[in-house]
DNA sequence: TAACTGTTATATATGTAATATAACAGTTAG
DNA sequence: CTAACTGTTATATTACATATATAACAGTTA
């Protein structure tokens, strides 16, 4: 899996590269019981330091996207994903709106802000059968 | 209209203000040639620093929401708001991926989603001519 | 003139992000 | 058994963002 940071960019690192982990698992290129490199690789790789992968790795297990497993290293958690609790659900909420204030202020109507997410919601899941 | 700023909140208070404003205008309670309370007052009335609110005002001008005229101070955009850029779907790009690719991992269906934003663009939008 | 406006400057305290270095306990390969 | 790896924890430092405090400036208004 190819991982791209920004270095310009306002996101810290490791919330780049949770996001990108995140958006793995949902195309499917990570699979439940994949494992991901070691904090010291991984860190290596992208030329980052030690601490900041496992800043990432810390909160993808707190959240029960990954776990650590004593043989196989740090693995895409193959129980399956987090549910949708009522807390993620207002997590969400906090999080879209006001992304959808700015675009009703901005003038964009329901049915294109649906075409996005519609558009974006296929492109992130299109791979996912096929690769099991 | 009323602000409500959590200080326990991990955004910050010129982001929390700043979303608040827009999601404002998305409902119509804040309308375009509309006044806003001058940075010294509006600190005042939510016990913050006067640089805080400046701060978001600066940005909330700087991306042609509000603007500042001689004689009435700080105003909604009576010419309108900001259009929908090519920089902006950008943006917007930028703050939904994250978001969706999330849902997705949970094993939320695309229809689940798309009602959750239905059901916020329709909670937002819902008084915005009556209040013209 | 006095009180307000937005704006700018400077300084300080605090927290977060990212780095560097080091160590520990457990696992694994030679 | 040793050596190299694993995640994890600790400590320290640098840099930056956030938020505050105080002050001043130019322009406007009552």
């Amino acid at each position: 899996m190819i991982i791209r940071l920004d270095m310009q960019s306002e996101l810290p690192i490791y919330t780049q590269l949770m996001n990108q982990i995140i958006e793995g698992i949902a195309s499917g290129s990570l699979q439940p019981g994949e494992s991901l490199p070691s904090v010291r690789s991984m860190a290596s790789d992208l030329g980052v330091n030690l601490h900041t992968v496992n800043k990432t790795y810390t909160l993808l297990k707190q959240e029960g996207f990954i776990l650590v497993h004593r043989q196989k290293g740090v693995v895409i958690n193959p129980e399956g994903m987090p549910e949708i609790t009522a807390e993620y659900e207002h997590k969400l909420h906090g999080q879209l709106k006001p992304v959808v204030a700015e675009a009703i202020c901005r003038g964009m109507s329901q049915d294109q802000l649906l075409t996005i997410i519609k558009d974006m919601y296929k492109q992130i899941a299109h791979g996912r059968k096929e690769n099991i």
